[in-house]
DNA sequence: GCCTTTTTCATGTATATACATTTTAAGCCG
DNA sequence: CGGCTTAAAATGTATATACATGAAAAAGGC
């Protein structure tokens, strides 16, 4: 036997999920109700709702009383972006890292610095930009703010061995994120830090952290183009 | 009353996420055990077990049996990243949108189009170049290649209306798809058709779309870096 | 016929129970 | 003490049942 002994709730799953992403059930299709998948299965509703559930959370299927439960049009090409840290990600090409810091210092919050939600009028910052080495080669520059209201113990922390990404994530795990990506020209500073042309294509990536309603940090990563990429997937269950 | 009537499922689930997010309960702390939690809530362990396993599928708890559930060390930045449809996205910006096809033709597929899974050898592909053009501006250029022996359809259809990704998406719902996202120099071709100065920083996307183990298409975009922002988000529970 | 009321039906949520699974801890014995 | 067996503990899966909810269809009144 090659065939794993599954769980019937994972059956169900896969046997209707199929239907779906074969076409053989198409977006308006209604699928069968509860209690016509827990007879064909011979099991009780309350396992297939289980699935079912599941399936709606994926955003398969829409559920509606009375009526039954239908296959939803895709609304877009939606994909789940991983943006691993960069020391982990230079690190996993084999390459040792390096933290080059330029620029340090405590100053006053402004308007400019672009934390949703926005900080509190005269709150304390934590400036930080530095240049991520991959090997001998500038992999990557990292423009800082940290809110240290938020993250007090920032003031102290060293970001050479461990680069204020990956330590933030340890201090505050779990926050919620919003990203920005685009392409930018260098500027002949950034051309500079990063050994490019001045002008060349650069990925910029520009996160926003927030813990609940406390705004933690922003931070503006700039990649070379022509070295780096990202990478995103969409399955259709996740 | 401003609280909402919610249910037992989701009073738990946000809790135990709260307590998460926040920090009081850090990466590998062990969260009470089911009955505990079920004798909290005054409630039976089934509900708190459906709302835990949720919590484990989102990622922010893992569950060991005899030990108990942890909370889990994110592990990078992931984020859910929202392509929208071309012309969705145009007319969500109030401007009128067209297409403007500049080449197309059948002809045998070629391993330089990139489609995972492989075609098979000989296989006829439907190849498409084409200009979205949100007003008088151009948006975005479009360079296609769609495998015929998965969409015969796409032979005969026009695109002027429904733009190729659209009309996929209609023909070949709920497939999967890998996106690698770069910043890119625009040639001399390709900083004409867009209207822009050659070498200028452009937002590359190519996406690769399977059904099931077909290949169905795959599609580079290239969007002015000075006019398009992707956006991603991420919340711990989605 | 049209509007309102009632009924019906599918899903939503929750309960108590049962047994399987897996991993840790305890117990036993040489 | 070390290695084996055995029991206990917590999660995993599934069942049967109950009632709530909301929307569509049927029934009723004018």
């Amino acid at each position: 036997m090659t065939e794993a002994a599954q769980t019937l709730h994972q059956r169900i799953l896969d046997e209707i999920e199929g239907r779906i992403v074969s076409g053989e059930w198409p977006p308006g299709h209604r699928i069968p109700f509860e209690m016509e998948l827990a007879a064909h299965y011979g099991c009780s509703r309350m396992t297939v709702n289980k699935a079912l559930t599941q399936l709606a959370r994926a955003g398969l299927i829409e559920r509606r009383k009375k009526s039954g439960s239908f296959v939803t049009q895709p609304r877009g090409q939606s994909a789940v972006l991983e943006i691993a840290d960069i020391k982990t990600e230079i690190l996993a090409l084999g390459l040792p890292y390096a933290c080059d810091t330029r620029r340090r210092a405590v100053r006053r919050g402004r308007a400019a610095d672009g934390f949703a939600p926005p900080l509190p009028p005269g709150a304390r910052v934590l400036e930080i930009a530095c240049v991520h080495l991959a090997g001998p080669r500038p992999f990557c520059l990292e423009e800082r703010a940290i809110n240290l209201a938020a993250v007090p113990e920032a003031e102290a922390a060293d970001f050479s061995e461990t680069p204020p990404g990956l330590w933030l994530l340890r201090q505050v795990p779990w926050s919620a994120a919003e990203h920005r990506i685009r392409a930018v020209a260098a500027s002949a500073a950034e051309a500079e830090a990063l050994g490019l042309a001045p002008g060349a294509a650069c990925l910029e990536i520009t996160r926003t952290t927030a813990c609940g309603e406390r705004p933690v940090t922003r931070v503006r990563l700039l990649y070379p183009g022509d070295r780096h990429t990202l990478a995103a997937r969409f399955t259709p269950t996740g």
